[in-house]
DNA sequence: AAAATAGTGTCTTTAAGACATTATGAT
DNA sequence: ATCATAATGTCTTAAAGACACTATTTT
């Protein structure tokens, strides 16, 4: 064997937690929505009084992976942790293994994204010595100034997540779990400009129509407008669209 | 700090490679094609007559990443060696790093999939000593005797492969640069049985509205029929498609 | 009454689905 | 002439797109 190997000196686990910040609530109107993600401040200097590796830049959620377990368990124990979020939906996206992406050693890190909902969020809030903790809207996240490769993991995480939320059903894991078409459409649009999404007429009908989502039956809320509004939920159908059926 | 942290004994990049074969292929017919995994059996005793571990099991080819390198260029470069094979579609699509996947210690694998179309298989018959390599139609492929995890991985790489298949353009990793529809017909018939896309006339007339498919102009073959047949073949453009949009 | 949002009526346009027909060219 | 495959014609049906209109309820 002429090849030589060489163990990696650590695994992490990054999280991209993406989250829904309702920006205005009057009564009787449909919610404008941004989908923020959260970051932390790396410190500056470490326990030991040292200057800590990437220290005052913003970075993802995460840390080393522990003895007994896999990089999911540890990202869902991490979040809990550094943020006091319980997880719902937690995924892997993506694998950082350039070396020398990390001055410390060959460190692989395996990216994954989370979704939780404004209510879930509140455990944040509650949690909150964290000035070091903030949420940034995903139009401006990479303006900031990011450490390590986080800049690119962002990048694809940013991806995954707007197709996640187009092409699969997971936009139900950042509303109530009953909402109305406008609340639904406000968490679309943040993602989307598909004016067949946009458009409120449109959107109205189509909901109706779509097999993933049922009407539940006889509820109705005046979150959104002084006429009482039907409310939907997903259900378990799962659905596909191949790009060679259905209509451009 | 508390936890204990520990770094992995061994990093590797496995590689479920992907390849059509045309089952059928009398003169002026459409082909009938399958879709195949390329496997490699271990072998039972290594170079100092010892028994290999998981050895007489079929596995996925891959091998430890080097040092100046990361998991997608081993993978490349794996394939290359051990089976002769250019690649020319390979991407990440997953991470198994459970503790205990292999008793050799904690070894992480990155998975990738790659797609080579019949034309590249070739060279594996050119290079071939190979006994120990073989296709293995994907629909048989789970009923083998699997090294390691290698159950877990195919299983999550057939489910990648039929949806980038259907909802990405990777089909063209598959075909010739030209193609007719009859060709990209079968392909697609390998990984669903939506009669859109099986349907021959309604086939015939939906590539026709494909945003990114086009036209050859004035270009035509006689490989599928009698009759000329117009050459189709991939630009470009990139589709998505939502969920919320389109019919049902 | 005014304002805002939800929801429907309806007309036009487009595409899907089904089925039949025509076109082509080797044998 | 026959056969297989490609490609188009055409009718029906369903959904998209556009726009106007109605419905509801708080202020």
């Amino acid at each position: 064997m002429t090849k030589k190997y060489r163990t990696p000196d650590g695994y992490t686990a990054d999280i991209a937690v993406f989250t829904i910040v309702t920006e205005e609530s009057k009564p009787f109107t449909p919610p404008v929505m941004s989908l923020n993600l959260l970051l932390i401040e790396r410190a500056k200097w470490n326990a030991e009084g040292e200057l800590n590796t990437e220290g005052g830049k913003w970075a993802l959620p995460g840390g080393f992976v522990g003895v007994h377990e896999n990089a999911l368990q540890a990202a869902v124990r991490e979040l809990k942790e550094e943020t006091g979020i319980d997880c719902v939906h937690m995924k892997h996206f993506g694998i950082y293994d350039e070396p020398g992406r990390d001055d410390r050693g060959w460190i692989i890190s395996n990216a994954h994204y989370a979704i939780i909902s404004e209510d879930d969020l509140r455990q944040i809030k509650a949690n909150d010595d964290a000035s070091d903790v903030k949420l940034v809207n995903i139009n401006d996240v990479l303006q900031l100034e990011l450490a390590f490769d986080h800049r690119q993991i962002i990048y694809d995480a940013l991806s995954v997540i707007k197709s996640e939320l187009l092409q699969t059903t997971a936009a139900k894991n950042l509303l109530q779990d009953e909402f109305t078409y406008s609340e639904l459409q406000a968490v679309l649009s943040t993602v989307t400009k598909d004016p067949a999404i946009l458009n409120e007429q449109a959107f109205a009908r189509k909901i109706k129509s779509l097999p993933f989502i049922e009407k539940v039956e006889g509820k109705t809320t005046q979150r959104t407008s002084k006429k009482a509004t039907q409310l939907y939920r997903f259900n378990e159908v799962e659905v596909v669209k191949p790009i060679y059926t259905g209509r451009y």
